[in-house]
DNA sequence: TTGTAAGCGTTATCAG
DNA sequence: CTGATAACGCTTACAA
């Protein structure tokens, strides 16, 4: 229909006021009287206003908006991560551009230029498998942007940071196994260059130590984060190699793959070989059996990482303390490695 | 550090050039010597520039970003969707600004209200499952912001769509089931307010009455699409009733709660009763038994909207002949609804 | 309580 | 090939 948009402009000249006027009736101004705030909005209604968010950050030099980074959006924990946000940042009346680095460095280099040329308030990232260099990131900062690192961090940065407890998870998912009377426990992961994995393994191998178990007579594997990596390695293992007592893969997926090249193969979980996981998937408390696994409280960790960014944005302060907020994970002690008798 | 952000004017001071040289150098402009664009690159970078898309927007009228409301990203189907917009929209340099709706008409609205605000170049939208008004939507069309209903849309609304054909695919699965052996068939949906489960229970019903069974005596639940919901009616629905032949859930979560209370009340599944979802969810190949469902093609889904968007957003043309899309989903069987003879 | 005026950083237009 | 100028729509000192 109209084929111009009304304007603060246009709202003042119908009603004889300046523009100034109808910019503090629009934001609630102490100093509007009653009645003219009362006739603009009517105007507004009437000329189908539309504030321009553009003009507003253009002019105050931030928008209000929040840019993310995520791996990958259609994984359990990041979508969740991405709830626990947003449920922190609308209510303080920001947006949240989401953008995924599909787990290379290319993408997300690609992906902090576009945010930081929307000038956003602030920025939460998730780095790629691929990321050990920082300084894309480090752009943010010198522009003065807000940056909260959450579940894989650089320990290069120095800025706040959400991360999961990744070690004690793993700890106590060893000391389970260990304690139910597994002796030879192999170890299936994603590459150690990423934080998260090499905190799980390290909480592995903790666990072994404490119980004079050698970690390095375990068998290992380190591949992809996914079903099929996890599926083809355990398939071809099992026609040189004798299985273990259990099998701690790093991650739901991978421990899913693993009970499908068992299932192949002939063998029972967990009459045969223990499986356990890692990040409580949604479906590793249906399949065949019940995956025991480690719940990671994903919301929690978009709450938090949403938090200390909205503290870093209205603290005006030009020296930050970071701080670090480590969430405890919980075992999920569930069929897959429970012992029978 | 800096404490000033470089801008255009800042390098055009510094090599004794305008800002509009500048400017035209950045974007590669054809008609300025390439001697001057490797200056002001080098100059761009040295005074460490980062170009500014907020008044970049707001002097071109429109902004490269899109917005995309959905009900809920956690949800499998739609991260997906949203994963296959990006792959369509980051290359044609445009982002995204990801909101929920979390199912209420409430915050839809206020989803509309800052896109339409942030002046974004088009709007994806799923409905909440509230929404049968349009009013919010059409404001968008009044500023001549293309937008594309995907997946739940309103008959309504002239604009372009991409639906999935959930009419043929419960047509389908309810034909399959009747192929089976089964005569008495329990429907399990959410609202029928909702143009998706309307469809998926057209098909079903379709179906009845081709194959002369009269789906007035089919028992039939209709409630939340989620888990409980479904467990809930289930159990209680057995405490008084005799069990159908097979159950189809409108939704695999739907079905999973059906399982579970079934398997609670020691029945088994497909013996005792046939049971089948909808909208193959990653755990659904998993579960035990794998669960009978319909693919959706949620990234084609994606895929398409983008497109059509863009589409719209590069033709000029005032008047828009709206196109519909409609998606064929893929039933696949698998161990719930087989019959053991 | 309201008006005046300047400016946020770009880019389109016109001119040369 | 480059320069000058205005404008996008809004906010905010400062003034009245």
């Amino acid at each position: 229909m109209s084929k111009k948009q009304a304007t603060i402009q246009d709202i003042a000249n119908a009603l004889n006021i300046t523009a100034s006027t109808v910019s503090r009736a629009l934001s609630d101004h102490p100093k509007i009287k009653k009645s003219t705030k009362e006739l603009v909005e009517l105007k507004a209604k009437e000329l189908h206003y539309q504030p321009n968010s553009i003009a507003s950050s253009l002019r105050k030099g931030k928008a209000n908006t929040i840019g993310m980074i995520v791996p990958r959006i259609n994984r359990h924990f990041f979508s969740n991560v991405i709830t626990g946000v947003e449920s922190v940042l609308n209510p303080n009346g920001y947006n949240l551009i989401i953008c995924q680095s599909d787990e290379t460095i290319v993408k997300e280099k690609q992906n902090i230029k576009t945010l930081l040329a929307s000038r956003v308030a602030g920025i939460l990232i998730s780095t790629s498998i691929e990321t050990v260099q920082t300084k894309h990131l480090e752009k943010a900062l010198n522009m003065n942007i807000p940056l909260v690192m959450f579940d894989r961090v650089s320990d290069e940065l120095d800025v706040n940071k959400v991360e999961n407890d990744d070690e004690s998870g793993s700890y106590d998912m060893t000391c389970h196994l260990l304690s139910q009377g597994y002796k030879t426990i192999m170890w299936i992961g994603g590459p150690r260059t990423s934080s998260i994995y090499r905190n799980r393994y390290k909480g592995y191998k903790k666990a072994l130590v404490e119980h004079n178990l050698d970690e390095s007579g375990m068998p290992l594997f380190e591949g992809n984060n996914d079903l099929p990596a996890a599926k083809e390695f355990m398939t071809k293992y099992m026609e040189t190699k004798q299985l273990p007592d259990a099998i701690f893969a790093a991650s739901d997926l991978m421990a899913l793959g693993v009970i499908q090249a068992l299932e192949n193969a002939g063998k029972k979980v967990p009459d045969d070989v223990a499986v356990a996981g890692y990040s409580n998937e949604p479906f590793s408390a249906y399949i065949n059996p019940r995956l025991t696994t480690v719940e990671q409280f994903s919301e929690e960790m978009g709450r938090s990482a949403a938090k200390l960014l909205l503290e870093e944005i209205k603290s005006e302060e030009e020296e930050l303390v970071p701080r670090k907020i480590i969430l405890r994970p919980k075992l999920i002690i569930r069929e897959s490695t429970i012992k029978k008798h």
